[in-house]
DNA sequence: TCTGGGGTCCTAGGACCC
DNA sequence: TCTGGGGTCCTAGGACCC
C-alpha cells in the first residue's frame, strides 16, 4: 500500500503560520503587485476563491484580488518546514520517498499492526502532521504510486481518497482526461483534437493506436495509466542530475555587458552549489530567451571538470556569443551544469594546473559570504 | 494574463565506431 | 566506390512537473 502525501497550498500556508495576521486571508506567494514579470508560486485557498492560481502573472492576480497579501516568499523557511513534515512522515515508515519540497510517497505495506487499516493510519498521519507542524495535508492511498498521486489530488485541501484493492481500473475509467497526471497542456490539446474526454475512451483504443498518436514512450504510458497500472519509470533513480540557474530581466536587455554580468552572477551561484554539495560536471548549458519568447540553448562538453567561476564564466561567454543574435533583446538568460556527479566517485584530474588553488580561493569566499551575509565578496564588475 | 525558476525525461539527428 | 547494420554518445528542443 502506498500513501501519497501532499501539503495544501504549502508556501502560502507557511506564510500564514509565520504571520498569524495572514490567517484566513488571501495570501499570494511569488511577488509583489509591482513585480511586472513575476508569477504566482502558491495562492492560499482564500486567494483561489478570487480565481488566482499558480503560474498566473502577479499583475493578473492583483487585478483579480487587489485586497490580497502579496509576498515574494522565503525559500529557506519553506525548506525548514518541509524537513519538519518529512520527519513526521518518517515516524510512520522508514520508506519515505520525497518527490518535491511538499510531497512524498510512503510505503505503508506491513504497518497494519502498528497503525491499523489504511484509513486509520491516514487519520493518525494527518493529525500528527497537524499537531507537530500546524499544517494540513491531503492524502491519497492506493496499491501503486501513480494512483496514490492522482488520489491525493481528488479532494483538497485536507483531503483523503482511498482506492481499494481491485478498484484501480474502475477508478481510472471514470476520470476525465484532465486528471491524467503527466498529460499537460499540449497533450490535452491532442485529446481534444481526437475528442477524447474520459479515460474510458482512451481505454478503448489499442496500444498500437496510442503509440501512433502519442509516440512510443507516452503511448505506452497512457495505455498503462488508464488501466490504473503503475508508471514504469516511477520507481527508479533519476538517470542524470543537473543544476541550473536562470534570470528573467525586469526589462529586456540589449546591452551585452549587462547580460555578461548576469552570466557572471549565475556562474557564482552554480559554482557555489557544486562546491557546497561536492559535485562535478563537464557539461555546460546556456539558455537565451528573446523578447518574443523564442528560447534557444547551446551546450558543450569539456574534457575536464569545471573548477572555478572564471572558467565557467569564460565557457558561458563563448557559448553566448556563438548563439546570440547581436542586437536582439534578451528576456532571460540562464545556465546549467548537466550530467553532474558526486565528487568522490570520480577520478581527479592528473594534472592540476593550479586549478586547486582557484577552487580553494572560491570555497573560502563562499564560506565567508555564508558566515557573514553582509560581506558579499564578489568581483568588482558586479558592484 | 504577455507567460518564474528548478528540475527530469523524451525525441531526432549527427558523429563516430566496429 | 554512391553506400549495410549494430551500437554509443552528444546536442537542441520540447513537454511536463512542482
Amino acid at each position: 500500500m502506498i500513501v501519497h502525501a501532499d501539503l495544501d497550498a504549502f508556501y502560502a500556508s507557511v506564510e500564514q503560520l509565520l504571520n498569524p495576521e495572514y490567517k484566513g486571508k488571501p495570501v499570494i506567494v511569488g511577488g509583489l503587485p509591482n513585480d511586472r514579470r513575476s508569477v504566482v508560486s502558491t495562492a492560499s485557498y482564500e486567494a483561489r476563491a478570487y480565481g488566482v492560481h499558480s503560474a498566473m502573472p502577479i499583475v493578473k492576480a492583483y487585478e483579480l484580488c487587489p485586497c490580497g497579501i502579496f509576498v515574494r516568499g522565503n525559500m529557506d523557511c519553506y525548506k525548514e518546514k518541509s524537513v519538519q513534515v518529512m520527519n513526521v512522515l518518517l515516524e510512520f515508515t522508514p520508506d519515505v520517498q520525497q518527490m518535491s519540497i511538499d510531497e512524498a510517497f510512503l510505503d505503508i505495506t506491513g504497518t497494519q499492526r502498528l497503525f491499523g487499516t489504511p484509513s486509520e493510519l491516514a487519520k493518525k498521519l494527518k493529525n500528527t502532521v497537524k499537531e507537530k507542524t500546524s499544517l494540513t495535508i491531503s492524502l491519497g492511498i492506493a496499491s501503486n504510486k501513480y494512483l496514490a498521486k492522482i488520489a491525493s489530488g481528488i479532494s483538497k485541501p485536507d483531503g483523503l481518497t482511498i482506492i481499494e484493492n481491485g478498484n484501480e481500473e474502475s477508478f481510472m475509467l471514470d476520470l476525465p482526461v484532465k486528471k491524467i497526471w503527466g498529460a499537460g497542456k499540449k497533450t490535452q490539446e491532442i485529446f481534444k483534437k481526437y475528442d477524447l474526454k474520459t479515460c474510458k475512451q482512451i481505454y478503448d483504443l489499442s496500444l498500437d493506436t496510442l503509440v501512433n498518436i502519442f509516440g512510443n514512450s507516452f503511448g505506452n504510458f497512457l495505455y498503462r495509466a488508464v488501466r490504473g497500472q503503475a508508471a514504469v519509470s516511477f520507481n527508479q533513480e533519476p538517470a542524470t542530475h543537473s543544476i541550473s540557474s536562470e534570470h528573467t530581466f525586469e526589462y529586456d536587455l540589449y546591452d551585452e555587458f549587462s547580460i555578461e554580468n548576469s552570466l557572471l552572477n549565475i556562474s557564482y551561484k552554480l559554482i557555489f552549489q557544486i562546491l557546497e554539495k561536492e559535485l562535478q560536471s563537464k557539461t555546460v548549458h546556456l539558455k537565451i530567451r528573446y523578447s518574443n519568447f523564442i528560447t534557444e540553448s547551446v551546450q558543450t562538453t569539456l574534457t575536464g571538470y569545471i573548477t572555478s567561476v572564471n572558467e565557467l564564466f569564460t565557457v558561458l561567454k563563448s557559448l553566448f556569443y556563438s548563439k546570440y543574435r547581436k542586437g536582439d533583446a534578451v528576456r532571460l538568460i540562464g545556465a546549467g551544469l548537466m550530467n553532474v556527479v558526486k565528487k568522490e566517485s570520480v577520478q581527479q584530474d592528473l594534472f592540476d594546473n593550479g586549478k586547486k588553488k582557484k577552487t580553494d580561493l572560491e570555497k573560502c569566499i563562499h564560506e565567508i559570504n555564508k558566515k557573514f551575509p553582509n560581506a558579499k565578496i564578489k568581483k568588482a564588475r558586479l558592484i
